[in-house]
DNA sequence: CTGTTAGCGCTTTCAG
DNA sequence: CTGAAAGCGCTAACAG
């Protein structure tokens, strides 16, 4: 049987409230009783009960997050950069992830509410009208990273994926390429993707360009649908000078699928990523990608938090910085083939 | 405010008691309260609390999760191994990392206990004396992925490091490797990196070769440690010609950095990792490396886990295969250089 | 400064 | 089959 704040009572000969009192506000108690409190605290080990705690007031001291998958670094890099700002708090996390899901994200998020979470964080690119609902019902903090739900008071994390994309094929634009493949993510994806999506459109236009339909592939954002993406691109009449993938795991697919075809990159294709993953510097060629600040995302979306809990009013949303990052994938087009 | 249990039963005027009991065990009530109870409940959208239900039921539907790191996919996919099996259930996870440091454990294991979670799990293969007790006085069911903490009471998942180990040294001397170098883990670490360690030890004795000094060096598990191992390496006068690496990120470094000095691999110094993350069979050149089913010990465990909240015994240690992975980075040894 | 009391939301005897 | 009442462990007025 666990120790209880009525049997540390008894054994101070006190009542529960004084314990309560120590435990909460110390100062309000004399040195006395105070000293006395605490040692047998102390001898017999004594811990709250957190969830008693939490019914009596309504703080849990559990933010719940969610996450479209555990297995890319992209997110995991979010988690560690909240983790460390509540490092020295008494906050813990329920995490899960919905594999894309919205289902599972709503499904998930009711869960998080009847455990009574003091807040969430949810990162995720695909809003749709259901969730949307859920999301405005919920009574804690929330706030989102990823994509901008386009929901009037929820705060959101993000980068300016439109402005990224943009700048990546006007990069490849500059080398000389014109026939630009894009790898898109899943296509039902409202955001992220929509966004590089429409980044690529645009920069393509402005030179005068169009979209070609056989020059859009879409993938679910794995190194398996970017190696098949490829593959499939090779089989085309006209292979393209230059793929732009919507994230690095797609990329190195890409690069996979050229190497075990011959094809020589950047000789012969020029290969951009997103995300700027671990592996991006230290695949065999290097990638050229975009880096966004994981870190700071979780960081910035966890302070936004804390705050939101504290009841104060934080900024409706915090665009962070991206670059482009030059690697080796990247060359200057040679000739017309 | 919410909707509370009490306001159900005003509405549907019967007591509290009675509204429990429709959750609960509804075939103890009348099919015509039942139905009106039903009723209520959906119009008012009700949903009982879990912290109130968790105070009374002494127990709180979520299980604990402790790993050394998000961002390596090895603990990532054992956490989907694990999601996947409480996946129909009520369970949640409160989750956090370490950074590999026992004392965060310790630290993490304690504010889990108060926070009543029903159940730990744990990955770690460093295990103190600290960390032991603290384990032994834990009153929920625990379990450990990853090492023997020669805990009586506490079931283990496991795979054979040793053997494992054993198995990629004795393959690179049969490939007629001899001067072979290992990049262990952090010398701290108590099991699979000494484990490791211990299998190449071993290997090496068994073929009359003694452990040299100046060819174990260690590292923090990530490819920059394993990419500076490698180039101290290469400034000694006798170079290796394999380096077996305590795990699969460590030799992507090491990879990285032959490439950056124009040291071929496998023709000039063959390569192993530990893990098979995706990575892996993508690099280029794809890489040697023992595979150990990750997903497996998550579902395992939870499996275990499962069991033991619901009071029944499980195996003390179960041991999952693993598997050598001969790709692209070994190659037999040409001559003597 | 300290103790008494009520209550957080739910479950579970115990009567009826 | 249903309701009243006690209790889970803690906090927060309210008195004294």
């Amino acid at each position: 049987m666990k120790i209880t704040i009525n049997d540390v009572a008894k054994l101070a000969g006190v009542s529960k409230a004084t314990v309560s009192r120590v435990i909460n506000n110390p100062e309000t108690v004399s040195e006395n009783l105070r000293s006395k409190i605490l040692e047998v605290i102390d001898t017999t080990n004594y811990r709250p009960s957190k969830v008693a705690q939490a019914l009596s007031n309504k703080r849990t001291n559990i933010i719940g997050i969610i996450i479209p998958d555990f297995t890319n670094p992209v997110f995991s890099k979010i988690i560690v950069g909240i983790e460390d700002v509540f490092k020295e708090t008494e906050y813990d996390f329920l995490m899960t992830s919905t594999n894309f899901a919205v289902k599972t994200e709503i499904k998930q998020i009711k869960m998080f509410d009847e455990k009574n979470v003091d807040g969430l964080v949810i990162l995720t690119d695909q809003i749709n009208d259901e969730l949307r609902a859920v999301l405005e019902n919920f009574t804690k903090p929330i706030i989102i990273i990823g994509s901008d739900a386009g929901l009037e008071k929820i705060p959101v994390v993000k980068i300016d994926n439109y402005r990224a994309a943009f700048e990546v094929v006007s990069y490849l634009l500059n080398l000389g390429h014109e026939k630009i493949v894009m790898i898109t993510g899943d296509m039902k994806d409202k955001f992220s993707g929509e966004l590089r999506f429409d980044g690529y459109v645009s920069a393509l236009k402005r030179k005068g360009l169009k979209v070609q339909r056989e020059f859009v592939y879409s993938s679910k954002y794995s190194s398996k649908d970017g190696y098949k993406a490829m593959t499939k691109i090779l089989t085309r009449t006209v292979v393209p000078t230059a793929v732009f993938c919507v994230n690095d795991k797609v990329a190195i697919g890409v690069l996979k699928c050229c190497h075990d075809n011959q094809i020589l990159v950047p000789e012969d294709i020029s290969v951009v990523g997103f995300d700027d993953i671990e592996i991006a510097s230290l695949y065999n060629p290097t990638l050229s990608t975009v880096s966004q600040p994981f870190m700071e995302k979780g960081r910035a979306a966890a302070e936004n938090m804390l705050k939101m809990i504290n009841g104060k009013e934080v900024q409706r949303e915090i665009v962070l910085d991206h670059e482009l990052i030059i690697r080796q994938t990247t060359a200057k087009i040679k000739r017309k083939k």
